[in-house]
DNA sequence: CGTCCACAGGAATGACGGGCGG
DNA sequence: CCGCCCGTCATTCCTGTGGACG
């Protein structure tokens, strides 16, 4: 068979084979459905916290947590939907903005999309954050609305920068005259109360909503719901789906994987031709998810952190399964030698690490070794062939995969 | 019990490109 | 065009430290 047949048969199988999918946009994690199985006593308690907006009364600030793939962002995207359509009925000064800071990255973005959401167009930057945030406050005051704030993933925003615009959010309201602003904000981590400032944190915290992991069950529950708008009837076993719920409830009840795996696994079975989306399918999609998630880590890596990774894979082929920060900085200076370019310092490499470990490419432990000092010791967490496959688009890079280090040549001692 | 290793990791500072307003 | 401010990445300098060794 020639390519263009093999092509045309690839495209005549997927186009024939409609026996899986019904819709999938529905699994997709954006997806706001119409009903939110086992979040009833979260909602109601949301819609009442947010209630007095209508009445032209400022609610109370609320924070939200819970962990990922809990029902946070689903919630109160649902009850600020139906708050916004109740008070287009009736006709009250309401509105509201929701930003996810991580996405945003900077305070200053923030600050900006609080902005578009008002109508005001500020510049993507040039202008300091204290003239974006006063633009804000007067382009708010002039609109005579209770304005909304939410303020997902906030966790991410306090730790890489710091709550100082949290701070001014809270205390907006003392110099506005017409309009009033209440913020609601959503954290993964519940231990990020201990990083705010104790007034803050006060402020913000007028009501709180925890949202638990979801359990098996619950995640079965919440899957059939999908499943029975993405898939066609008879196209999902029973097993598959309980195994998808019991795989995520295995992993702090994440309903956002519970969701993914369904949905690649669908798509596996669809790849194969299957007519039934089996348990099998689901077990492929597992390691289908980790694998693409690994490797797209390692592609977007800049170059010294990819060399900081090859630098912890020679050393741990040469000397067992850990490295320490000394000896990476020694391969890497090599490696960097080989590449002709100007190594970073130790002190950089060592934050270099530490993202590496943030992103669970690596993992670093920080231990001493007594007369001989302190240090990290390094796992790798990635294989070869992952490694092999993210830096195969760069020729050099490749090639250093399979490289010797000299440094580590003669004395093959190791540590334990 | 103090010493001292081999770093950890905070703070201050700088270089640089993007993008503003005037 | 200039002067200014931003965020990002990096360097430099620094103080802190767990625990085996003597």
């Amino acid at each position: 068979m020639d390519n263009t047949s093999i092509l045309n048969d690839i495209f005549e199988r997927f186009v024939s084979n409609n026996k899986i999918f019904k819709d999938r946009e529905v699994l997709r994690h954006d997806y706001l459905p119409e009903k939110l199985p086992h979040r009833e006593e979260q909602i109601i308690r949301l819609g009442q916290s947010v209630a007095p907006v209508l009445k032209g009364a400022r609610c109370s600030n609320i924070f939200i947590y819970g962990k990922t793939g809990t029902g946070k962002t689903a919630v109160t995207k649902y009850v600020l939907n139906h708050l916004e359509l109740k008070a287009k009925e009736i006709n009250a000064p309401v509105s509201f903005c929701y930003v996810n800071c991580r996405l945003a990255g900077t305070e200053y973005r923030v600050l900006a999309n609080l902005c578009y959401a008002l109508h005001l167009t500020v510049p993507f930057t040039g202008l300091s954050v204290g003239e974006v945030f006063d633009r804000f406050r007067k382009g708010l005051d002039c609109l005579k609305t209770i304005f909304i704030v939410a303020l997902d993933e906030v966790d991410a925003l306090v730790k890489s920068r710091s709550d100082i615009l949290l701070y001014e959010l809270t205390r907006i309201n003392e110099t506005l005259s017409n309009s009033k602003v209440s913020i609601i904000g959503i954290s993964n981590d519940l231990r990020l109360k201990e990083f705010l400032d104790p007034r803050v944190l006060s402020s913000l915290s007028e009501e709180e909503i925890v949202f638990r992991p979801y359990d098996a069950s619950e995640l079965k529950n919440i899957l059939y719901e999908r499943a029975r708008l993405a898939f066609h009837d008879n196209a999902l076993t029973d097993g598959a789906l309980s195994l998808c719920a019991a795989l995520a409830a295995a992993e702090h009840g994440d309903a956002r994987r519970a969701l993914d795996l369904l949905r690649v696994a669908g798509e596996v079975a669809e790849r194969k031709g299957a007519s039934v989306v089996a348990e099998d399918h689901v077990r492929e999609a597992e390691r289908l998810i980790e694998h693409n998630r690994v490797v797209e880590a390692l592609a977007n890596l800049t170059l010294h952190s990819k060399l900081v990774i090859l630098s912890v894979f020679h050393l741990v082929k040469a000397n067992g399964y850990k490295a320490v920060t000394g000896d990476i900085y020694e391969v890497y200076n090599e490696l960097c030698k080989e590449l002709a370019i100007t190594p970073l310092t130790q002190r950089r490499v060592s934050t270099l690490i530490n993202e590496l470990d943030a992103l669970g490419l690596l993992n670093a432990q920080v231990v001493s070794m007594g007369r001989y000092g302190r240090t990290k010791r390094i796992r790798l967490e990635v294989t070869r062939t992952l490694i092999k496959e993210a830096f195969s688009n760069d020729l050099r890079l490749g090639q250093l995969v399979d490289y010797e280090p000299k440094c580590l040549e003669k004395n093959s001692y190791s540590r334990d």
